[in-house]
DNA sequence: GTAATATGCTACCCCAATATAGTATATATT
DNA sequence: AATATATACTATATTGGGGTAGCATATTAC
């Protein structure tokens, strides 16, 4: 259960972003913000706002916006937008078989730390995490 | 907290290497058992020599074996020894000051799911994987 | 002493995630 | 109309994990 810079990227964009809801931000200003690499979080901005989370505005006075209320987008959905269909694995040891029959030594804490994060990514919300870091 | 494939690996490799405890055993043999790459595992296997987890032997009738008894080897010291010091993020989103003054709002699951790990393999041995996945 | 079977070592190749560069296109300001 | 500032798109490095190949070296069996 660890996530891809890519994702970490997103989470902190959107993060940011719902601390100034309602305002259009350009690229630029996330970048110089946050200190993402200019031009990969453009294409990940771009990829957001094809996922529906973002909406875009071309030319003078640009920029992106959420697409829904930051009180509506729950981080499971970011991250599920950003990874796609990743398929975890459902043993600790990537044993085949491990989950079925044999559990391994390792399977049910394994199994319930990947919950406990999975849960709390689907009730924890973009308000919920609006601004934590730009105090 | 994911692993690499490596680390998967290796401890793949210990845990059968457990349950055959005081057998010397080949890089070929466990190719065969484990069905991981040849070469890759034996690269790896000299890492873990390198390491100090296990001692080898050249030459004919040479291989493989543990160091130490398998009730007395940690995982997370294998982790360790395969991945190194790798630093994890403290902050689930990398916030850089999340940790210090102004937890995110993931910050307590997060925690709490990484610690549960960690200290699950802190606190399981070798001998308690042993052969898990070969009945 | 030669063949067979091991580990040890070095140099590659492949691929996906990450990152960069350049150009095309849209729009507001002047 | 021209300019400045945006996003959109495409192509191209870069990097690290994973994997392969070949030869050197050590040891046993014969």
């Amino acid at each position: 259960m660890t996530f891809t810079r890519t994702t970490e990227y997103a989470l902190r964009a959107l993060g940011y972003m719902a601390s100034r809801e309602g305002e259009m931000l350009s690229a630029d200003q996330l970048h110089a913000k946050l200190k993402i690499p200019k031009k990969y979080l453009q294409r990940l901005l771009t990829d957001l706002k094809r996922s529906g989370l973002l909406k875009s505005v071309r030319g003078r006075n640009g920029g992106f916006i959420l697409s829904r209320r930051t009180g509506d987008i729950t981080l499971a959905e970011i991250v599920h937008a950003v990874e796609g269909t990743r398929t975890r694995p459902e043993c600790f040891f990537g044993f085949a078989k491990c989950a079925l029959d044999v559990p391994c030594a390792m399977h049910d804490v394994w199994i319930r730390s990947q919950s406990t994060v999975q849960e709390a990514l689907q009730t924890t919300r973009l308000a919920d995490i609006a601004g934590t870091t730009f105090r």
